[in-house]
DNA sequence: AAATTATTCCGTAAAATTTACGAATTGTGA
DNA sequence: TCACAATTCGTAAATTTTACGGAATAATTT
């Protein structure tokens, strides 16, 4: 949706195609440099950041919608894609900017009342990835976009900054049930790296002997005959994720501390 | 909404009151005589059980219409009422039950393209109540209620078993971070008690005297100078959940078992 | 080639928590 | 007063978590 003729018949017509009164907002977790970032759009115009989002079709299985709409905006095809929340409680999230205003700065040819400035619950669905894979897409409402780190995310349009802290929130509370790691992490890591990760999403430290030992103890990953140069220090070896054991754990559930 | 121009009334404009496309359905846990059970409503005609639901009205917060509609349902109005999924993978879930039957069922004067018929997500609440204090009022689709046992859940319209399974899930899952027990139990209970209904939402036996020493290690009840007479036996004393220490736990999460 | 430096990684002991279970206590009916 | 069934107390064993000393290692510098 990029030419302006794509855009008018998207906001003219879209409630025929899309469900009116719901979108879905994405919260994308990238790691990458030991920092864990969100990705965020920034609305040409109204000079401010949101989250990348959109609406569900109208035949289309919610969770499709969600893949899809990851899958235009970062290329992603094959990712970690969670429900975390439904956010309502504020009946009239977009009119904190007017529609006068939204109106002129897009230059639309719409009233009023049209369907995109009614009341809209949101869908919120958190995503892992491994943020140098991904190319990030723009549309005609954004012209840039950024990774922000999480203890630097800017005011956000919408009332957004609810469902950032929702996401991280909801991350945290997980790590303790499931691994997580899979999507964020290339395919081959070493230890040094995956215990930045949790330390990082945790927001604390944790003891590097006894973290591996623990994930090794649960079988969740597995030492690889290699090893990572990194320059002048001593290399260390690669870890893969056991798959099996992995995908049970994401199933079943685990109870642990790390 | 109980005559039939009320019925009338909501069928033909409650798209202009109620936001369309989207639901409430709510499971409702009881406990009572050592049972977890769910509140489920016989719908009138279709011969079939479903869970209670509602819809959102245009102005009103998602939370608050979540708590309405279990007000108007139960008599109840503070109870532990939280969101828990929302369900829209089967576009046409009514549909399983053909429009053409509904509307002769019910006796109604309306199209397919009534807005009942379109696609609707419905967003999934569990609330945890003693079920003796509850008043259970139906309405015109409805004509009976009946308390069930969470293992002997029949057959759903519009399939909600598998909201029925999402929610026992997630309960389970949050006995493990949150406590739980304030909304299901009288203000004064026994160990045994208590005991029984960890043990019959978990699925599987507690070693009763581990269970109260941690309960009572975590500071989450009170052991109070009364005692319960049960008949033969040695009457048990009473306890009370620690307020403060529970609202904090509520609201920090603890990690642990039982 | 040896020394230096920063980092990985192995192993063990102490502390804390969880699990297991024996046995005393108690209220009521026979 | 005895028997019974259920509650309650207490302690020891097993397991898990936490803490941390010190060896190994890969370049780079001397």
């Amino acid at each position: 949706m990029n030419t302006q003729r794509e855009v008018d018949e998207f906001v003219k017509n879209g409630h025929r195609e899309y469900l009116p009164h719901v979108s879905i907002d994405s919260v994308i977790f990238g790691y990458h440099d030991q920092q864990l970032r969100i990705l965020l759009l920034r609305w040409r115009g109204l000079e401010g950041w949101g989250l990348p989002g959109g609406f569900i079709r109208r035949r289309e299985p919610l969770s499709q919608a969600a893949h899809r709409i990851l899958q235009e905006r970062t290329g992603l095809e094959d990712l970690f894609l969670q429900q975390f929340h439904v956010f309502g409680d504020t009946p009239y999230r977009v009119r904190e900017r007017s529609p006068e205003e939204f109106i002129e700065k897009y230059g639309l040819d719409i009233g009023h009342d049209n369907w995109l400035f009614e009341r809209t619950l949101s869908i919120g669905y958190f995503a892992l990835v491994d943020y140098s894979k991904v190319t990030v897409r723009t549309d005609f409402f954004t012209d840039a976009y950024q990774w922000w780190e999480v203890g630097e995310i800017p005011p956000l349009l919408f009332d957004q900054n609810e469902e950032v802290e929702k996401a991280l929130a909801t991350l945290r509370l997980q790590i303790y049930h499931q691994p997580i790691g899979y999507n964020l992490l290339p395919e081959k890591f070493t230890i040094p790296e995956i215990h930045s990760l949790y330390e990082t999403i945790l927001g604390k430290e944790l003891d590097q002997r006894n973290f591996s030992k623990k994930l090794l103890a649960l079988g969740l990953i597995r030492k690889l005959d290699e090893r990572r140069a990194i320059g002048p220090h001593r290399s260390p070896y690669l870890y893969q994720f056991e798959k099996e054991a992995y995908e049970e754990a994401l199933k079943q559930g685990i109870v642990h501390t790390y």
